[in-house]
DNA sequence: TGTTGATTGACAGTATACTTACGGTCTAGG
DNA sequence: CCTAGACCGTAAGTATACTGTCAATCAACA
């Protein structure tokens, strides 16, 4: 065999394609989510912004979008659906009329608690198929991988810097 | 301190759940292949199903969400666009009324041809923070786990039953 | 101080993902 | 033969993801 012959243009070479593979482990991933936290009308993205804005009281829609690396748009949407649920309350900022402040209300902060077992089961389950050292190789590499690929992303994530104007980072 | 604490709700445990980074990475993978296929036109999805298309040609929709395991609905609208390109056609079957046989286009046989390459570096650019030997575990642990995983998610992959009709498989 | 440039939130438009439902079609059983 | 159930495509409704644009606002600099 020379080098490499032409690869042939098959489904098979999609398979064992890294982003065929990350597309279907996200689909299960958001699949075995909905079903463990059914009873809690939570989707993972409005599940991860409550309990950014719980880890960040008073962050505003576009930091909270850098600290959880979402996309700036699609949480404008998320932020009014958990608004409509009352699970969040928008303020405006007295000293910046463009910002509006997110604060969870009782009601956010009540589901947040409730729900946390049904996504540790959720997150458990998604592995559960390897074993416990492959689970660990796994996690370990898909960190790195992620970190690494941070500025490949349309919305790289910046924990650290989106936290300054509130006096807790930086 | 008595066995685990009650998880502290902060956004740091995000940052390390499965279901986060899986969401992560997908988002990452698609940005980074909408950009090496810009030229193109064409999105993972619609690649996928052209791959699959030109793999097992005159198979219906329905088949094609099993073959490729997307969601049989959405695949509605992804042909519809693959149409409209003119990469692929629809012909009624004249055994079964139902059902609408999908072809490649020459337009879409072309693409194909040309858009390889720029897939092919996009896969590899996903996997490029890592060191070789970490890439080829973490693929390993990824095949095993969506594999393990297929009953979970809400269309499982069925690569062979899907050719039955066929008569190229089982 | 006054204008420029950056930032924020909002909106429009496209694409994917999933649920539910519905009409047309096929097939199996009675 | 004819109806019951399964199957195919389609559509409506919701949620996420991303692009691009816009007005209001702020900050910085000349």
């Amino acid at each position: 065999m020379p080098s490499k012959p032409a690869a042939p243009i098959t489904i098979d070479a999609v398979y064992a394609a890294p982003g065929y593979l990350f597309r279907r482990m996200q689909q299960i991933a958001v699949s075995i989510f909905m079903e463990e936290c059914r009873a809690f009308d939570l989707t993972p993205v409005q599940y991860a912004a409550l309990i950014a804005i719980h880890t960040h009281p008073g962050i505003d829609a576009t930091r909270l979008s850098a600290v959880i690396a979402f996309d700036r748009s699609t949480l404008g949407s998320v932020i009014e659906r958990l608004q409509a649920k009352d699970y969040i309350e928008r303020k405006p900022a007295p000293e910046d009329k463009r910002i509006k402040l997110l604060h969870l209300t009782k009601s956010g902060a009540a589901i947040l608690r409730e729900i946390i077992p049904a996504v540790e089961r959720a997150q458990a389950r998604m592995l559960e198929p390897l074993k416990p050292a492959d689970r660990k190789t796994l996690m370990g590499l898909l960190v790195q991988l992620v970190d690494l690929n941070n500025e490949a992303s349309r919305v790289p994530l910046r924990a650290e810097d989106a936290l300054e104007h509130l006096g807790k980072a930086g």
